[in-house]
DNA sequence: GTCCATGCAAACCTTTTGCACTATA
DNA sequence: TATAGTGCAAAAGGTTTGCATGGAC
């Protein structure tokens, strides 16, 4: 994965966004987008939160929030649910603008990927289903390398064999 | 889409994986059973609970609750997250067992495909990560034909130009 | 009698909202 | 100075859990 650029361009980026739709640039907002483009992880309210904190300026979790809630909508910054119970956000100005994700079931590690097979499955489905689409998400769910090695298994207790059931 | 045989066949099947393991097989667990596979649609909690009723039987929401992790686990019903803010169940026991969706933003309709092409996706990123995959989530989000015609359209409301930074 | 399911209500967790106060432009 | 942001705490909404009751074997 190639190292994203300096984290005040997008900072500022975001700065030029607030100021194009009537909204006040303030100190927790630059707080909020310097930690959230400053990591190349997908972060969680709380890690940033604390993230913001450990940065030297405090912002309430509410505030984090709606800041959040402003970077989706600007299209810098993507929200991602992997079904923990909670989302987590990573900005989107890496090299790869339109990913998906390999996540570890058992570490939780996250990898990013790119298939461009995707979009011509993209272009036949919206063909064959009349469908204009405008996003997808993929997951693929497993267990990393590191995982197997160390020999985790995934729990399957599902029903024996579904066809006998006479 | 092939309509689904008989679903007490399924209620009988789950009474079998319930016995297997041990649990009792009560009546609000067949009533609930009984529902999510009589139905071909994705059910919330909420919706199942009111079917559920309907059918004459009472069960609570922490039953349901309980019988659907059961079901889950019995890998017979599947639970998906269509980023609604709640979960919904649909019987895996179609003609279709791994289908992914297709989900229209504006009305909410949802229309399962089978793609072959991804299983090779599948395989060709397990290889290149080194991951062992064991299951995926495929949603492609836009607009339904019918949504399409009458005009609605999704807003898009992100930057103007990521590039004019400086 | 033991084990477990049920159902209600309370608890939980993430996210949203109301409101008094403060800062931005 | 007008407008909007902040932070706290409360509320909201879906889901889980504790516990007393009740049924099945």
């Amino acid at each position: 994965m190639i190292r994203s650029p300096d984290p005040s361009l997008f900072v500022r980026l975001f700065g030029r966004y607030l100021r194009e739709n009537g909204l006040p640039v303030t100190p927790q907002r630059e707080a909020i987008a310097r930690t959230v483009f400053g990591s190349d992880d997908h972060l969680s309210v709380e890690e940033i939160v604390d993230l913001v904190r450990t940065g030297g300026i405090s912002a309430g979790k509410a505030t984090v929030y709606r800041t959040l809630e402003l970077l989706v909508k600007s299209e810098l910054v993507a929200e991602h649910d992997f079904g923990e119970g909670f989302k987590r956000y990573e900005h989107r100005l890496s090299s790869e603008p339109n990913h998906d994700h390999l996540i570890c079931l058992n570490c939780a590690r996250v990898v990013e990927f790119k298939n461009p097979e995707l979009d011509s499955v993209e272009k036949s489905l919206a063909k064959a289903h009349g469908f204009y689409i405008t996003k997808h998400r993929l997951e693929m769910y497993g267990l990393c390398l590191e995982c197997v090695k160390s020999g985790t298994e995934i729990d399957q207790d599902g029903i024996t064999c579904p066809i006998d059931t006479v």
